[in-house]
RNA sequence: GUCCCCAUCGUCUAGAGGCCUAGGACACCUCCCUUUCACGGAGGCGACCGGGGUUCGAAUCCCCGUGGGGACGCCA
């Protein structure tokens, strides 16, 4: 059986980092195994889903590079097919009105919980062989309810975290359908994993306890049971839940800050999942390890030091001019506008090595396009005042010869000699004078991309 | 409260009864490289939640505790 798999979002936020996990990992388990990947909006909640928040989807999915083969599915687009269904489980005896009103219910709720009971719909209109029904209340629109076994057990074997049972006991009977008519959404799960031929669920664990509802709707519609997954939640940096107010940013904040895709994919898939020691790999190789085998049941925390590191791995892979275009636009943000000269190429590959993320990367060479500030420990120790002659000295000097590297250093060498210093003696008040700090790539390397005339310009602001 | 789930270094994890004196990675520390800072290289610190079983043998299996998390909506 060729193997489907869904990533089924709600349009009521953008898509976090929990969210970019389920859908990575249903993704990757469809391509490993050549099936199809599916995306569905379930925006049956139309007071809080937004065109928008789809939209933020799509864009988090696309600059991941989550691509899906069927889709995207709106269930609100479905909604007469759900209908069907339900009229359906009507006519046949699994499903039946209730006329309890919202005020009623919350009353039985709150005794259910001062008596220690959990709370749940206690099945007063719930139609059984003898029993008489109360007169449907004229004022009501009732809401459909779901006629869910009330014994024997439902058991599922969880990919992830092994059996699973849950006692029909433990259970009521849901609504389908609200007073309005419109299903609900355990029930249009249901009806679309159904149609849509969904073989294995990977989603977030906090729908474990949705599995044996929809288990038993699947089964009063002779429908197959898919396979369930269930991915434990991601924590905060700080082990606490990630929550709107707490942590949960969207992927595309990963991008404002100035992280590679490449380099969040591969850490999510190593979040709560591994092939032994393997760290660093790409999404081909992930797509051909991944296995629904090694992923840990328990809750991971994100960890954005590690994130740093990959994303530090993955932006040395890249050539400077891989990079042009992303740091230009990262610089103009900051009033910075790259002229011509410096190569702005030239300028990403000395740094790249250094910098965690494209933000740093473009901070630390504003230097290059913009005249910087001079940090004030760093003019105090190393632009001491009888160094200030053996500065004005090299600046003529290197207002003379061909601007290369080679040629930059040779001259700072004859000037070390001919000082009898040692080399940042000289290499130091450059730094300084030139980055506006006391830490930078090889100076002479700084200086060739800076250039002849920019370089002696800014010596010559600390003479006199 | 009821039900469900989870539990190895600070963090992510390896581990399917003997390969474990518990391995790797991030972070941290030391040293090396060096023109400062990084990068890179070599070392180091550091964990099986507790208690009972089962077994010749348990991080691994079972039970009980403890701790953490989730669910209990006419939200998804």
């Amino acid at each position: 059986m060729t193997v489907r798999t869904r990533f089924a979002p709600s349009p009521t936020g953008f898509l976090h980092i929990g969210g970019a996990r389920t859908a990575l990992f249903s993704w990757a388990y469809a391509r490993k195994h050549a099936g199809q990947f599916i995306l569905r909006i379930e925006d049956t909640d139309v007071a809080r889903s937004t065109p928008e928040a789809v939209q933020a989807i799509l864009d988090g999915m696309a600059w991941l590079g989550l691509d899906w083969d069927e889709g995207p599915f709106y269930q609100m687009q479905r909604m007469d097919r759900y209908k069907e269904v339900i009229q359906k489980m009507l006519d046949e005896g699994k499903a039946y009105y209730c006329y309890s009103s919202k005020e009623e219910l919350e009353a039985l709720r709150e005794y259910q919980m001062a008596n220690q009971l959990k709370p749940r719909y206690d099945g007063r209109w719930r139609p059984e062989e003898g029993k008489a029904l109360p007169a449907p209340p004229v004022d009501v629109q009732p809401v459909i309810r779901f006629k869910n076994p009330q014994t024997g057990v439902v058991s599922w074997d969880d990919l992830v975290k092994g059996t699973i049972t849950i006692s029909n006991e433990e259970l009521d009977d849901l609504i389908i359908a609200r007073a309005d008519g419109t299903p609900t959404y355990n029930f249009c799960v249901v009806v679309d994993d159904w149609e849509m031929g969904i073989t294995q669920v990977i989603r977030g664990d906090d729908h474990v306890n949705n599995t044996p509802r929809q288990i038993n709707m699947l089964m009063a519609l002779g429908a197959a049971i898919p396979q369930y997954a269930h991915l434990s939640m991601i924590l905060g940096d700080d082990g606490q839940k990630l929550s709107k107010r707490h942590g949960a940013v969207s992927v595309m904040q990963y991008d404002d800050d100035g992280y590679l895709p490449q380099a969040v994919l591969n850490y999510l898939a190593r979040l709560g999942w591994s092939h032994g020691d393997d760290e660093i790999f790409d999404m081909a190789q992930f797509c051909q390890w991944f296995d629904l085998d090694h992923i840990t049941p328990s809750a991971a925390q994100f960890n954005t030091e590690k994130l740093n590191w990959l994303n530090a791995h993955y932006i040395k892979q890249l050539n400077g001019t891989d990079l042009v275009q992303d740091i230009e636009k990262r610089l103009a943000l900051q009033q910075v506008k790259v002229a011509e000269q410096p190569v702005l190429a030239k300028a990403i590959d000395l740094y790249k090595e250094r910098a965690n993320t494209l933000n740093e990367l473009a901070n630390s060479i504003a230097y290059f396009y913009q005249l910087p500030e001079t940090d004030a420990a760093a003019l105090e120790k190393h632009i001491t005042p009888d160094i200030l002659p053996v500065m004005q000295a090299l600046s003529v000097r290197l207002s003379e010869i061909n601007w290369t590297a080679e040629q930059i250093h040779h001259e700072i060498e004859t000037c070390v000699k001919q000082n009898g210093f040692k080399f940042p003696k000289v290499a130091m008040p450059l730094r300084v004078m030139l980055t506006g700090g006391a830490q930078s790539p090889s100076i002479d390397a700084v200086m060739a991309i800076l250039g002849q005339q920019e370089t002696i310009s800014r010596i010559r602001r600390f003479i006199n």
